[in-house]
Formats: structure tokens, sequence, C-alpha cells
RNA sequence: GCCUGGGUAGUUCAGUGGUAGAACGCUUCCAUGGUAAGGAAGAAGUCGAGGGUUCAAUUCCCUCUCCAGGCUCCA
């Protein structure tokens, strides 16, 4: 689990102890409504709590409103909650139907930990329960000011797909009513914020069951985002000495496992058969690495020529499990701003510490200043999950850190999530209502090279293998621009926005006035259109501040006479009239710039 | 893939065992406006798909499909 980061944090929140009573009071308030329903656990989150619950029926978000009565009802009644320490005997007597405690008594039996039990209420009276637990608490169940239920969902017990799914209910809880109110509304706003809201006024993306989930169309003005987007990350590539390929979306089986993507990926690539030609199997790329290999291949090299950067804008599909699938953040067919870095191992650390400052420069002319790197490793209980030996991953892992050292980025360690070939850094973005996306990913990677045989002659007129370093500063289209599209909550850099001006004549008597400067900014390549319905101007304001359309040019009779335009920002802001030419020339600097700034 | 809930006009949603409604949007007309919604009329739906129960299904039941929130996963 990557969550020790996260738990320390919880754990530090004032509120923890208050949530982790109310997630016990929930218990008592299911296991009263709900006829052999068994506690499992469920500790405080993030801004609230679950609990897990083992029920045979069905627990329905319309339940909410009796568990919630019912919660209200222990809270009332003011009981205390003292925590003790138990003995193993007594906790597994008290448990004796309950198999999930059992087992978690006897894990602690086993690394001889000390258990202690939380009691609610006094024993014999109408609520009274006592609970295998671990944590803080309030001292008395009215502590608990507020609470509400959010939703129910299903849990594996243990995380583990092959376990039992346990019914989960997520909550939260505060020491006020107004605290818990401020949630919720913020609650609200992330909801508004969702890509997929915010899709609906800026027209990016369509998503067809015809066509298929996960698989979404580009509409005109997500395809100006993705086209400026790519433009620029050409340019910085070429700049920054990168060379670019193109490599096939289909390939045969051989390729992936060489790759070594076979064993571990299969079911999630997609096939292709050919009538008639059983001899190979063909699958839909799931990745662009093989191929930018077999460029390095596809001469001998020397190192004269390292490091080699070969990039593409690559569109490779997965089979994303049906539950992963979300709007472009999780696609199945996506593009990637992708590219490999092969170099010497003299050369790996200063190429890395170059890819971290191309993330840098890309992340610092967004705005985007709240990120840092995952390092993830092996999950020492999963070692099947990797190829290679374990000199390479120590190896590989030496690397890594004396260059993450060297960058000088912040990062955290995980000891999970590295890729089958090599440890994985993930770049993680906190977008602006504070979700953490993982955008980017970097890998030190020593596999492929054994794998493909990339060797090149050294100085010394040696072969020597050489180091690939796989990145994607701007992650996927898809996923970026569904980011962006959060982070700014709609309002783009003006150089990302479809529309960049709307003129919004005040009566049709200014249309064609309306036209010239139409003209005028488009002469510049500037995204413009004018709003000639027949509708009020304020409509036509407001229609333009539902698209986020940054600038706002009223031509009325006064504009008209003077060759000016009246401008209005999207933030609400009038900057009053001014000389056509100004604007356009004062568009064009923020465009061409790509200022984050509107004036 | 698993758990829970859902699918009604382009969008957000109401509603019903006797084949449907609102708001916004769209089209047309009127209004010619000064910084976030002027007025009127009109078009628009196989009530996700298939099967079953019924005299009758959008409504009840089953299967599939798609969507949402979780869990698991993300080369």
């Amino acid at each position: 689990m990557k969550k020790q980061k996260v738990i320390e944090k919880i754990k530090n929140d004032p509120l923890f102890a208050l949530r982790h009573s109310a997630e016990h009071i929930m218990h008592m308030a299911v296991e009263d409504l709900f006829q052999g329903a068994k506690k499992v656990m469920g500790p405080p989150i993030e801004s609230g709590f679950y609990g897990d619950f083992d029920y045979n029926g069905k627990i329905t978000e319309e339940d909410f409103l009796s568990i919630e009565q019912k919660m209200q009802d222990i809270v009332d009644a003011n009981l205390a909650i003292v925590v003790r320490e138990a003995s193993y005997k007594e906790l597994k007597e008290i448990f004796q139907d309950n198999p999930y405690k059992w087992e978690m008594i006897e894990d602690l039996e086993k690394n001889k930990e000390k258990a202690t039990v939380c009691e609610i209420g006094e024993k014999g009276s109408k609520y009274y329960d006592i609970d295998l637990c671990a944590g803080n608490h309030v001292a008395r169940t009215s502590d608990v000011k507020a609470f509400k239920l959010l939703s129910v969902a299903g849990a594996y017990w243990r995380g583990s797909e092959q376990n039992k799914m346990l019914t989960r209910i997520y909550a939260t809880a505060f020491d006020s009513k107004e605290g818990l109110d401020e949630y919720l509304n913020i609650l609200e706003e992330q909801k508004k914020r969702d890509h997929r809201n915010i899709n609906k006024n800026l027209e990016v993306f369509a998503l067809f069951e015809e066509v298929g989930p996960g698989l979404p169309i580009w509409l005109p003005n997500g395809m100006i985002i993705r086209e400026e987007l790519e433009r620029w990350g050409k340019e910085t590539e070429e700049k920054w000495g990168y060379v670019r390929v193109s490599s096939p979306f289909m390939a045969k089986r051989k390729i992936f496992e060489l790759s070594g993507h076979v064993p571990y990926f299969e079911d999630e690539m997609y096939k292709v058969t050919v009538p008639g030609e059983q001899e190979d199997e063909y699958f839909i790329k799931p990745m662009n690495c093989p191929f930018h290999h077999m460029v390095f291949k596809s001469k001998p090299r020397t190192y004269k020529e390292l490091p080699l950067k070969i990039a593409e804008y690559g569109t490779v599909a997965r089979y994303e499990n049906r539950g992963a699938i979300n709007g472009i953040l999780r696609p199945r067919i996506f593009c990637q701003n992708d590219a490999h870095v092969y170099c010497s191992k003299e050369q790996a650390i200063d190429v890395f510490v170059e890819i971290v400052n191309l993330h840098k420069y890309y992340y610092d002319m967004l705005g985007l200043n709240n990120y840092h790197i995952e390092l993830n490793l092996r999950d020492p209980t999963k070692m099947n999950k990797y190829h290679g030996n374990e000199e390479m991953w120590q190896k590989a892992e030496k690397i890594t850190r004396e260059a993450l050292d060297k960058s000088g980025i912040k990062y955290t360690v995980v000891n999970e999530g590295a890729a089958h070939y090599g440890p994985k850094m993930d770049f993680k973005i906190k977008s602006a209502i504070g979700t953490e996306y993982g955008i980017s990913t970097n890998q030190i990677d020593l596999y492929s090279p054994e794998r493909f045989g990339l060797t090149y002659i050294d100085k010394d007129g040696k072969e020597k293998p050489v180091i690939v370093q796989h990145r994607a500063p701007l992650g996927s289209n898809e996923r970026f621009i569904g980011f962006l599209m959060e982070h700014f909550s709609g309002n783009l850099p003006v150089w990302l926005c479809p529309i960049q001006v709307e003129i919004i004549p005040i009566g049709d008597k200014h249309e064609k006035y309306a036209q010239r400067v139409k003209e005028a900014l488009k002469a510049k390549h500037i995204r413009v259109e004018v709003n000639d319905k027949a509708e009020t101007m304020q409509s036509k304001i407001r229609d333009a501040q539902v698209k986020k359309i940054p600038y706002m040019l009223i031509v009325g009779d006064k504009e008209v006479e003077k060759n000016e335009v009246s401008v209005r920002l999207r933030t609400e802001e009038n900057l009053g009239s001014k000389p056509l030419e100004e604007v356009v020339l004062k568009v064009e600097e923020m465009y061409l710039t790509k200022s984050l700034n509107l004036w």
C-alpha cells in the first residue's frame, strides 16, 4: 500500500480521534439495525472515515437515514469511550464468531503486539460495544458533533481480489456543523471541477456507447488543445536534442515476448486477428518502448551518438479494467508524449537530471508547482511480478537514487509499484482542487538493453550495454489535458484555449465592425468567433463566461466610432475601451509567450 | 473484473402498468441592448438493447450493454 505517508498525515489531523470514534458509532448502529452484519474494520481517512462490514444482505444509500438516526441516538446517549489493554484470550472469546477479528488477533499474537480494545457504553445497557482497536478516541460519544454518511461501496477483505467482497460505508465527521457543511460544499465544488463536467461546456471530447468504453473521440475544441500541446512538446524536444520516429500501431507477438510484456500483460493487450493467416498473432501496441529499442538497433551505435534520444507521440491501447476507466483521465486508447533515452552508464545520472529538468521546464511554464517524485521499488511480497536478476535491480536502484539526489527534486520512496523491468519514478502533481495525479513517469531500465541486446562501441573499441531511460513528461494527451481541465477549472491558459476571443456586438448594426475585428485577430492566428445570435449583450457575455473564453470584446456605437473594442476578461475584470491594434497585439503576446496571465 | 446505484429530449432531471413532462440548449420571429440569462412561438424522445410476465410494459422480472461511486489494477 502506498499509504504510510497518508496515514502519518491523517494521524496528525486533529479530527482523527473524533472520526475514529464516529466510525465505531457507525459500526454499532449498523450491527444494531442489520441482523448478522459483522463489523470488520474501518479507519479514519483523509477528510472522513469508512467502515467495512460482512453482511449477506444489502445495505444501500436508502438505509443511510436510519443508520444516521441510530448513530445520533448513540451520540445523544453521551456514552463513555474507554480504551484498555486486553489479553488475546479475552479477545478471542469476545470475537469467537467474527473470523475477521479472529484473524487480526492472531496476527497480533504472532507479532507479539499489544492488543487493546475500545469499549463504548456500559455492558448490559441499551448501547454497548467492545471492539478490537488501536487508536485514539474522544472521551464521549457526544463529542462527535456532526457526521454524515456519504456512499456505499464494495471492498475486498485485506484489499485482495481473492478475498470476500465486503460492504464499505464511507462517511465523515466533524467537531461542528459548520465544519461538516464546509466540507460538503467542497465536495460539491470538486464535482463541478470534474473534467467530465467541465467538458460539457468546453466540448473537448465525446464518448459513445457505440464506439466503446474508454474510447473517447476528440472534438474540434479538444483537438486544438491537443495539437497546441503536441506542438509545444515537439518544439521543446527538438531544442533538447531529441529525434522523432513513428512506429506501427500493431506488431507481432514476438516483439512483445522479447520485451517481456507478454507474460504480465497479455490479458490487457488487444489482439488483432488476420483472416486466413494463422501463423502470427498481432497485438495493438500497448507501449512504444520495443519499437524505439528497434530504432536503436537499426544500426551499430557508437559512444559518439550517445545519449540518443528517440521520441514519438505514440498512440497505445491497453485493455484497462472496466471499473478503472474514467473520462479521458483513464481511457483505453491514449497518445503518449513518449521518448527513450539511450546512454552509457557514465551518462546515466546526468541524463536523468536533464529529464527532471525537462519536467521542471514544462511544469513551470504551466504554473504547476505542487509536485514531487514517488520512487516505486519492488513490492517484497510480490517478487514474481518482476523480471531480471537481483544484481540488476540493485544496480538500477542505486543509479536511480543517486540521480534523484543529484537532481535535488523532492521524492518519497514506496515499496510497491515498480515496473516489471525496473524501479519507476512517478511524477505526482496536486491539482488546484487537491487531487493528486500520477501525470508522468520516468524509469531507468537495465533490463531491456539486455533483452534486446542494445549496445554501443565505446572509445576503447569494446561493445558495452546501454542504459535506457523511459520518460513522458507530458504523460498522455488524454490524462494531461484531463488534468489541466480540472486544475484550471476549465480556465485554460490563453494559448491552450480552443476559442481565445469572443466578439460580442451589442446590436445587429455592429456586426459588420465585429467581423472586421475578427479578421484583424485572425490575421495573427488568434482563435476568435463572433457571437451574432439574436440575444442581448448580457446573454452573450454569459455564454462566453460559461465557455471560459478568456477575452470578450464588446463592440457597440462607441467602439465602432473610435475603432476600439471594450475588453472584458473571463476573470470578470472590465478593462474598458481600448484601441483595436493594442488589443490584438496584447492577445497575440499572451498567446505566443504561453502566458498564464490574461493581460 | 468485483460490490452498490443508475440509464426518460442535445444537457440536467421529474413522472407513470393504459406508449410522456419541466428547465436550459436548439430553430424562427419580435426586441437593438453597455459587462453573467429580454420576450414569444416551434422542432425535438424506439423512456439504453433483447427476452419474459400481462389484455396492455417506459414502469414489474431476467440477461446484456453503457454510466457513476468504491475495491483491485495502471507496462
